[in-house]
DNA sequence: AAAACATATCTATATATTTAGATATATAAA
DNA sequence: TTTATATATCTAAATATATAGATATGTTTT
């Protein structure tokens, strides 16, 4: 839980956009093809398109929001998924609440 | 109450730290001596002399700091004093826990 | 009014972030 | 087992941030 970290991911509106939609998948994304539910998030594409960034640099936020473990990768088939870990992005919520 | 803008100045410990020391002066900083108390914050000298950190670029985070509205400052004489802006820092954590 | 002091701004350099195109890798489909 | 598809990684260029020295500004003191 490094708070500078997970600050630098925040600090782009993109990333943030990223979180907030993830919070609720069924209202901003299309249905997958191969399964009927989120429950392991969203695939890289449909976040793309969203976003309207190239796919490489998409695939960096991911990365990079992974790396301070606010999101949570599943690979099914050829795609990868990604969800919210909403523990560790509650954990900071708190932690700026107590120590800042 | 910009995520974003809040967030860089987060993006960086030294700053954070600033914020945190300034949560207690009494504790963190030696006393003023014009002023018996820590009512409008502390001097950007003390400030500087904690980070260890150039006198200008101490004065560039204060800077970035107070466009985000973290901190407020008030001149005293010669000194200018910068204290936290409590109300945007919890209106900030409070965005966090709603909207992130 | 001159000198001293605290802070802000300007200028410049080093490092980091942003972003995309090209390429590599992993999986699925034909 | 070749081809297509999804994602990751590499490379590079543009922009932003970090940092300090030099200079400017505002205030106090002499």
């Amino acid at each position: 839980m490094d708070i500078v970290e997970i600050s630098k991911v925040l600090s782009n509106k993109t990333r943030v956009n990223i979180l907030k939609w993830l919070k609720n998948p069924e209202a901003n994304f299309p249905s997958h093809q191969d399964i009927d539910h989120f429950d392991d998030g969203v695939c890289v594409g449909y976040i793309q398109d969203k976003t309207g960034l190239s796919q490489s640099t998409i695939s960096t936020y991911l990365n990079s929001m992974q790396n301070a473990d606010l999101v949570i990768p599943t690979r099914h088939g050829k795609w990868t998924y990604y969800k919210r870990n909403e523990q560790v992005i509650k954990a900071y919520v708190e932690s700026l609440k107590h120590d800042l």
